[in-house]
DNA sequence: GAGAATAAATATGCCCAGCT
DNA sequence: AGCTGGGCATATTTATTCTC
């Protein structure tokens, strides 16, 4: 490991691997293992997720998520999203799944937010290495240019942002409401038209 | 106790199964 | 036929043990 490591990550930063034997010793039960399949900038999807014995967990000690951890894909077409793990469970990660574990100066969540936006997406691109199957090293991550204020600037920023997205998706679940209304009034003129409850027969059809 | 040898852990690359 | 992403394979780094 070399020691150069990033101004604000130099807590953690690392990914899993797969259990020996893959697919076959996962399990109903157990320890959440998560995937790139199960990251996304919106939060984990854990609803097929699969899991793994504790003793499996416990030899992949390195590789443990903790409360807040940023969890970012560095391999394949998802690379570049991002979640928060904030699961009062216990979880692991696979080699595709990086743990980002900033230190103090940053707040994990702003973290998150800079890593859906641009300026995180383009760091995600130019850091992108590999012909076959692009994938990110750590080295790459390390090297992200960020801009990191200070805490209180990162709250108020987080703040600012989140108001704004809870704005933006209240307005998109009224358009696709409303879409909705517009499909069942649209299916209700049709049938009414067919059954001859209304009568078009003298409707022109315009141009 | 330094350095070599070996083992273990971690990081990275890429093949290919499964899905659409 | 193209895309996604899981997992294996290999390379690299770090830790541990051994020998002098």
């Amino acid at each position: 490991m070399e020691n150069r490591t990033h101004a604000f990550f130099n807590k953690k930063i690392g990914s899993g691997v797969t259990p020996r034997g893959g697919a076959s010793v996962y399990q109903d039960e157990g320890i959440i293992f998560l995937r790139s399949q199960n990251i996304y900038d919106q939060g984990l999807r854990i609803d097929d997720v699969s899991r793994i014995s504790n003793e499996i967990h416990e030899k992949m000690s390195g590789s443990k998520v903790m409360k807040d951890d940023v969890l970012l894909n560095i391999t394949g077409a998802s690379i570049g999203r991002s979640s928060i793990f904030n699961l009062d469970e216990e979880a692991n990660v696979n080699q595709h799944v990086c743990i980002i574990r900033p230190n103090e100066k940053v707040v994990p969540e702003y973290l998150h937010f800079l890593m859906q936006s641009e300026v995180g997406k383009l760091q995600v691109k130019l850091g992108t290495t590999g012909g076959n199957r692009e994938g990110l090293n750590f080295e790459a991550i390390k090297k992200f240019r960020l801009p990191i204020p200070k805490r209180k600037e990162q709250y108020e920023i987080l703040n600012s942002v989140s108001t704004k997205l809870n704005d933006l998706h209240l307005i998109n679940s009224k358009l696709i409401n409303q879409i909705q209304l517009l499909k069942n009034y649209r299916q209700s003129i049709i049938s009414e038209a067919v059954t001859g409850k209304i009568d078009v027969r003298e409707w022109e059809t315009k141009k």
